[in-house]
DNA sequence: ATGGTTTTTACTGCGTC
DNA sequence: GACGCGGTAAAAACCAT
């Protein structure tokens, strides 16, 4: 499952990097050609233009004396995106000099105060504007390819909105948070998915995730209950091609083995996969532990040790 | 850091098709 | 002989202390 996901992440990148160099158009395949004079690549075919964004930042590299760098010159630093305004904002002296080197008078150092401090203010608003496209983007992208439903991606970007306000973003990345985000909101919404699925789709390792989850749970107060196993049952099940019969069969033996307790300190995974596995075999339909493995993330070996535990508790209360 | 618990990995044996 | 299943031992991961 996850080397499926490998491959065809890899596969796309490939044919990403072959169109690069072979350009070919996107709407009806014909030739691109580069117009220098208007700085944009357009279809030979169709005139479809498919970037405008030809400008070079870049300085010019070659000037052989003053008057010519000069006029050669562009007006300027090179703009990055390293900085989420591309470096393009205004910045205020924080020394109260004019720009011929004066002090200023009373008057206007407290104006230039006031300058600075409500020019700081836009900006951080506008960066965290920007942290939170970005961040939304993912949130975005990891639901799609997570299969999570509309609400969900709202949950998150809510936690994430909070997060951001509570300032628990320094120090971490928008990448962790926003995958934590997600982790969260879907369990809170009862469709969860395990660390592994979503370390899958996140760029950070699960490590992080799971750290970063940690704090933002904590420094929100989030309330996030263990994830009922039984909340796992209807994808897994689904995933197998079981019928609902079997499905129903599931639940009772979790909720069997709930009120025995035999559940403690055990992954909620392992025991619905288990559950799975059992109510499989219970109503005679065919699936292999290594099926279920293989759509819960589990070991056969976990599944095997769970589902004995769940028959034995079935044994020991008998079923309602 | 440490020790206890759970999960995973890797391997082996058994029965069946 | 391949497949599904069961078990075991040792390694790794996880968690609370």
């Amino acid at each position: 499952m996850s080397n499926t996901n490998t491959r065809t992440i890899t596969a796309e990148a490939e044919t990403e990097q072959e169109a690069d160099e072979e350009v070919a158009c996107p709407e009806c395949g014909g030739r691109l050609v580069v117009d220098d004079e208007h700085g944009e690549t357009i279809c030979d075919d169709c005139g479809l233009v498919v970037s405008e964004d030809g400008i070079d930042r870049g300085p010019e590299w070659r000037a052989f004396d003053a008057a010519e760098k000069d006029e050669k010159s562009r007006v300027g630093a090179p703009t990055t995106n390293m900085m989420h305004d591309k470096g393009l904002s205004t910045n205020i002296d924080w020394r109260d000099k004019d720009a011929y080197g004066n002090s200023l008078g009373s008057r206007q150092r407290k104006k230039m105060q006031r300058l600075r401090k409500w020019n700081e203010r836009f900006r951080t608003r506008d960066s965290k504007e920007r942290n939170l496209k970005q961040a939304l983007g993912e949130i975005d992208r990891m639901a799609s390819a997570l299969g999570l439903p509309e609400n969900v991606r709202e949950t998150a970007s809510v936690i994430y909105r909070r997060a951001l306000d509570e300032n628990l973003l320094p120090g971490r990345s928008i990448e962790g948070v926003s995958t934590s985000a997600v982790y969260a909101a879907a369990r809170q919404a009862g469709v969860p998915r395990s660390l592994d699925e979503i370390a899958e789709v996140s760029r950070v390792e699960k490590s992080e995730i799971a750290r970063t989850y940690r704090y933002v749970v904590r420094e929100l107060g989030l309330e996030v209950k263990p994830a009922d196993p039984e909340s796992y049952v209807p994808r897994f099940a689904s995933d197998l091609g079981l019928s609902e019969e079997a499905q129903h069969r599931a639940r009772k033996l979790l909720q069997n083995a709930k009120e025995q307790g035999v559940h403690s300190g055990k992954s909620p995974v392992g025991l619905a996969a288990a559950a799975v596995y059992a109510a499989a075999l219970l109503t005679n339909e065919k699936t292999t532990q290594a099926a279920v493995s293989e759509v819960a993330d589990i070991s056969e070996v976990t599944i095997r040790n769970r589902y004995h535990e769940l028959l034995e508790a079935e044994q020991g209360l008998p079923v309602a």
